[in-house]
DNA sequence: CCTGCAACCGACAGCTTGTCGGTTGTTATT
DNA sequence: AATAACAACCGACAAGCTGTCGGTTGCAGG
């Protein structure tokens, strides 16, 4: 007797076990048979739910970075909280991302995986540079930063440090933590920020 | 009666019809068949010359990238260029990347190159970071910069120049402009050179 | 009960990359 | 000029991949 399930239950345990494989081989190197072996159905089953590998991909992706980008919304949103406390928040909310899948960030950088880089990028970027781009158009107005281009500078800070972080297993964690500390000091100064302002705040959330 | 060519050139040979294909279609949707077929050469030849599909494509970045590299190695030499000369030559070398490839670039985002896309990026990175980095420790010194991380610095403006300027196809030309702009101007900021200091050398260039 | 539909199945077509034993042209040596 | 050795070349083939499609089965609503 075969096992039906709702279309959302089944795409989620999809994707489940892509999100597992994914991180354990790669995504070029997972084939789609793996992933219904591994479940035990059959090839339609999962072409009934996702029209194809890149889709299930696509909302992997998706689901990946819900939470960095959830969680980044709330802190921009968070009244008690100091423009240096939401900017360092968001920042130390996406260097934590996808905590289940904290196998996967290690092999980001991997030629198998070229796509799926590239695809969380883009879409961090998408969500959330407007944030950051919003943020430091507010310090500009209150006078504790002061720069011309906003919108410009968020996405180089995203982008920056959203390719910068993800390989850092040939590191030792000096060197992390140099690397760290010049992010924040190089974000500092491009917003004409004071030195140190922002990096007070990080420590809380370390 | 068979064509037998030198390997230097029958490997040429293969990169250059890669490099169209690529352009045309992408890695990915790109496939040995084609190759061979365009070429007229048997499967075994090609894996005569190269050990796989992902070797023909690091080959291949590596011929793209050296005018690029070697540009800017040259430039960063030329004693009479100033240091600020030096810091946008190259920037500008960089970015009128292979100018035999400038099909490739324009489609270098889409998701059948993010291979190709990635490693690009990590051959120029290794290849132009260090000398970037050693301007700006010499610009600290001669007093027109004023950084406490000159690597960290270089790196956050290759990886952003080289993600950020990758896809403008959807940018109205004065959209472009200002984020060239953008770009100089923030870098002035992180590096603490005075502001329009990398702008007039840069015109130069354009 | 039965009917319609969503979930499920698995064989199959048509690609793909990479292998391997054998062939042919060239170049150095005698 | 004959020949030996080697690099370049060939093409059939194995093994694996993605996506399709006609048919089946369980479930929910009438």
């Amino acid at each position: 007797m075969r096992i039906v399930k709702t279309a959302e239950e089944r795409k989620n345990e999809i994707l489940d076990v892509a999100e597992e494989l994914f991180a354990q081989k790669g995504y070029d190197n997972s084939s789609t048979n793996d992933i219904i072996a591994k479940i035990g159905i059959a090839r339609g089953t999962l072409y009934h739910h996702f029209g194809s590998k890149e889709e299930i991909l696509d909302a992997l992706v998706d689901r990946m970075t819900r939470d960095g980008i959830n969680s980044a919304e709330t802190i921009s949103k968070e009244k008690r909280l100091s423009i240096y406390e939401k900017l360092t928040g968001i920042l130390s909310s996406l260097s934590v991302k996808s905590s289940a899948g904290k196998e996967i960030m290690e092999q980001m950088h991997k030629p198998q995986n070229a796509l799926l880089h590239q695809k969380m990028q883009e879409r961090l970027i998408n969500g959330v540079v407007p944030l950051i781009a919003q943020l430091i158009t507010e310090g500009n107005k209150s006078g504790i930063f002061k720069t011309r281009y906003p919108e410009e500078a968020a996405e180089m800070i995203m982008i920056y440090g959203n390719t910068a972080f993800d390989d850092n297993e040939n590191l030792t964690p000096g060197q992390k933590k140099k690397k760290g500390k010049a992010f924040i000091y190089n974000i500092e100064k491009m917003l004409g920020a004071k030195e140190g302002s922002l990096e007070k705040p990080l420590k809380q959330f370390f």
